[in-house]
DNA sequence: CCTTGACCTAGAGTACACTCTATCACCTAG
DNA sequence: CTAGGTGATAGAGTGTACTCTAGGTCAAGG
């Protein structure tokens, strides 16, 4: 696969590759003879785990961390674990806050929707 | 109410607080002889609901413009309700995947604690 | 051959949302 | 009456994460 295909399937744009593999959060990949960087398979299943990372409010700085830990073996495998252990709790509390969210943005919405009817029924 | 007393209790820095109301996310607050701001307790409420928009990722321009349009009364319900639907209902999805990755992560974390497990039986 | 399009590098620029600095005014307690 | 704390303004600076530009290489199609 070349640059331009895994940017199509994974949503990240061919900059933000480069830019990724520049700051550690992909590794370097093999470049075929004309310089230009070849892709296996394994590169978009690490892209979308790191689209999660992302989603969840991990900052890059810490992606790259993990990435970097990943790239060492077995032997960063509990670091790994803490370090997901932590945004797993933190993510844990943020999806409830935003549950509740959620509910207030429907009374929210549903009070309006009230205001909208007595209005158009007044006048 | 001094401006210090509202980052207080609301957790936004003073800093943050007369930046907000110079993009217009705050009123214009009374002033006291000295020129200093005096809020009434209803800011409380407001910021509290300006920090759950802050949360579910609604971009400060549309903060601005959910509070410009709240100032200007009755005849902006309808679009204030629309504005809310769109956030509420790109959130529903968020919350969903992002429950989704919960998933995810604890997946993971449980294949990390079953390799450190193989890792100490055999060592 | 020459154009087109995908790729390359290094490095500058952008958007967002604050966050801080410098410098000043005012009030209260010691 | 002065020191400390809180307030004020305008505007500069920061951190994050891209995003884009300039200037170039290379292979394939017309």
């Amino acid at each position: 696969m070349m640059i331009g295909e895994v940017a199509e399937k994974t949503g990240f744009s061919v900059h933000t590759l480069r830019y990724y593999e520049k700051i550690g959060l992909l590794p370097e990949t093999l470049r075929d003879a004309g310089g230009r960087r070849v892709y296996g398979p394994d590169v978009l299943v690490w892209l979308e785990f790191v689209e999660r990372l992302k989603q969840i409010g991990m900052p890059i700085r810490d992606r790259v961390r993990y990435a970097e830990m990943r790239a060492q073996g077995d032997s960063t495998i509990s670091a790994r674990r803490e370090l997901l252990q932590t945004y797993r709790d933190d993510l844990a509390k943020r999806v409830a806050s935003l549950s509740e969210t959620l509910d207030v943005l429907d009374a929210k919405i549903a009070t309006y929707e009230t205001a909208a009817k007595c209005n158009g029924a007044s006048r």
